[in-house]
Parts: C-alpha cells; structure tokens; sequence
DNA sequence: GTCTATACGGCGATAGAC
DNA sequence: GTCTATCGCCGTATAGAC
C-alpha cells in the first residue's frame, strides 16, 4: 500500500466514524503512519480529501442505483427492485446516509457540484415512466418529485436515525438489520397500495 | 437582556445558520458582544451551550406533537393532524431537522438522554391505538413501529434534503414551502392507503 | 517525488486577578 | 460577574533534506 492509499483508507474509516470535523489531519496520519505534510502534499486540504473519498465511497453504489431507476422493466418490478438494492446497500454502509446529510448540510454547492450527487438523485425517466402509467390507467395520477422523495425517505431516513431506533426498541445490531430488511416489503407495498387507481 | 440571554440569542442564531461545527464560541461571544471566556462562565462548554439551546428549540414544538400522537381520536384524523402540524412546525423551522440529526450522530447518547428525545419518538399509545384498529377490522395488520418511521421518514426526511430538493428542482423559498405542504395530503394519502384490509 | 521539521493563526477551555 | 493571559490542539503552509 502506497502513502497514498493509506491516507485514503485510513481516513476513510476515521470519517465514517466520527464524521468531518472530529475527525484531524494530525489523527489520519498518526493512523496512517505517515507525517502530517504528506497528507498536504497527496490532497491540497482535508476539504479535497474528504471529496475524494465520498467520490469513492458512493460513487460505484450510486451508479448501479442510477441504472435500475432507468431501467426498463416494469413499473412494480423496478420499485421492488430499487428499494431491495438501496436497502441492501444501505445495510453494508450503513454510515453512508448521515455522511451524505452530513456534507449536504456543511456545503451544499459543493455536494450539489459532485457527480455523484447526479446518480443519487435524478429521476427523468422514472418520472416519464410513472406519467406513461398513468396515461396508459395503471395507476393514479401522481407527481413524479413528491413520490420519488417519497420512496427516498422511506428507505433512507430509518439509517440516519439507526442510533434512536436501536436504543428506542433495544436492537441488538442484527436485529436491526432485520427490522430494516422488513422494511424491504412494507415500503414496497406502502408505495404500490398509493399507486392504485 | 442579561448577559446569559444575549449568549443564548447569539448562539441560536448562528448554529442554526451555520451548524455547530462550524459556529466558533468565539464568534457568539462577538455577535454577542460579550468577553469569551463568559461563555464558559455561564455554560460550561460549547457543548453544553448547544445542549441548552436544542431543549428550547424544540422542547414546545415536541411536546404538543405528542400530544396529538396520544390523544384519543379517530385513527385518520390522528394521522392527519400529525402530519399537517409537524410540517407546518418544521416549516417554520426547516433547519430543524438537520440540527437533530446532526446532534444524534455526533453524540447519540446525549440527544437519548434528552427529555426532548421522549417526545420526539415515543409510540405507546399510537401503537396501541394501531393494534385495536387491527382488531377491529378497520385496518389491516401493521408493525406501529415502522408504520410510525414510515410517517416520520416521510415528513421529516425531506427538510434534511432541501438543498438538494430546492436545486434539482429550481425552486425558490415559496416553491419549495407550497412544494412540502403539498405533501400532506400525498403522506396522508400514502399512510392510509397502505392501513387498507 | 517523497519525506521531515517547524511555524502560523485560530480554536475551545481555564486559572486567576479584579 | 467580568476580564486578561495563557495553554494545548487544530488545519495549513513551506523550507529544505534525501
């Protein structure tokens, strides 16, 4: 592993964990095993280094969620589908929603300038999909934008508020993950069941 | 106004604008026109301070949706009302959201601690109230833990995400506000409709 | 290119004089 | 209650050795 890549991943797991601002420069390289200049050498700021690994860290996840949303596949396949995925997602990095919230709220032009932020929330086609539907008498009229957001807070939300819900309901964190992976059924059916005509 | 309000006045203003990250204490004491070090004579660290100013913030607010969480009335219109003045309250306070969440991922156990935290996402009797509906044919049978973090994600969820709500869309302050009030129809629509038999 | 050493101004916090 | 002085840590910048 290059100095390079050791900044990144220890950075990385520092980030995750106790988010942007407690997290040092003096902590990433202590961790990284490297002199602190280094990290101003490879990254011009801990700002560009933050950047670079949220570039890393939702950029692939993004692009395959991007993908089924445009898909074109069945209006109730594609709902199933998108939630088990973002779910599952979710599940694996389940620091990623506060992370995201996190650098939205701290800047965001600068979220808003990433590419990522392109993937994780653009929804022309499933927009004209929802609106062909509905032409077609499949399902009510809806507005595209308020049941996209919709179906975005119902899997997202729960993940920012994890630490609440675990202490509220005393999860241990497999049972967590089994009250979220629930949800996988219960958000598909609250969306479809709005659906109907 | 003594010496403490003005710290008070100072502070909620700036860590409403700029997050508490990013909000030094010595800024608070210039805007409030104050020596630093009397911050620390009055709380004993910034944050605690902020501590102070969350319980204000969102003591009243909580505490009167509680109230209608518990109140003994028809299921839909619980729902209803709920909905309807959760967002006009987080309308009045959109960045209220982003302050929660941020407090719960920097320091879980403090916002825990809060007797705010009680109001906030404390189910007793709307489950109850769920469960006898169940039993009395109303509705189908639902889990009232996730339907109610379903009726959570989908009020809340949105004020976390209006920068980006406000960008993709173009919306101006007025868009974005007829844009949230909109939904409490759609949120209501969408709860309901998932309760059928 | 890679790395060490060091310096700068700003931060949260505190001890102690008044 | 209020103020001054100061402490140790922070992010960042840079001079210079290899």
């Amino acid at each position: 592993m290059n100095t390079q890549e050791k900044i990144i991943e220890s950075a990385t797991v520092l980030f995750l964990e106790k988010g942007f601002d407690r997290t040092s420069v003096r902590e990433i390289a202590s961790k990284a095993n490297i002199n602190i200049s280094l990290m101003n050498y490879y990254f011009r700021s801990k700002e560009i280094l933050f950047e670079t690994i949220i570039d890393l860290l939702i950029g692939k996840a993004a692009a395959s969620l991007k993908d089924i949303l445009d898909a074109e596949i069945d209006l109730n396949e594609k709902i199933s589908q998108y939630t088990g995925k973002y779910i599952d997602m979710l599940i694996r990095n389940p620091l990623l929603v506060s992370f995201v919230l996190a650098v939205l709220n701290r800047n965001p032009e600068k979220l808003i300038k990433l590419k990522v932020t392109d993937n994780l929330y653009t929804t022309k086609k499933f927009s004209q999909q929802l609106n062909n539907e509905y032409l077609k008498g499949n399902i009510k009229k809806v507005d595209p934008e308020q049941f996209y957001l919709n179906m975005l807070s119902l899997i997202s939300f729960p993940f920012a508020m994890k630490h609440l819900i675990i202490e509220k309901n005393q999860f241990s964190q497999e049972e967590f993950d089994r009250f979220i992976t629930e949800r996988k059924e219960i958000i598909y059916n609250t969306l479809i069941s709005y659906l109907k005509p």
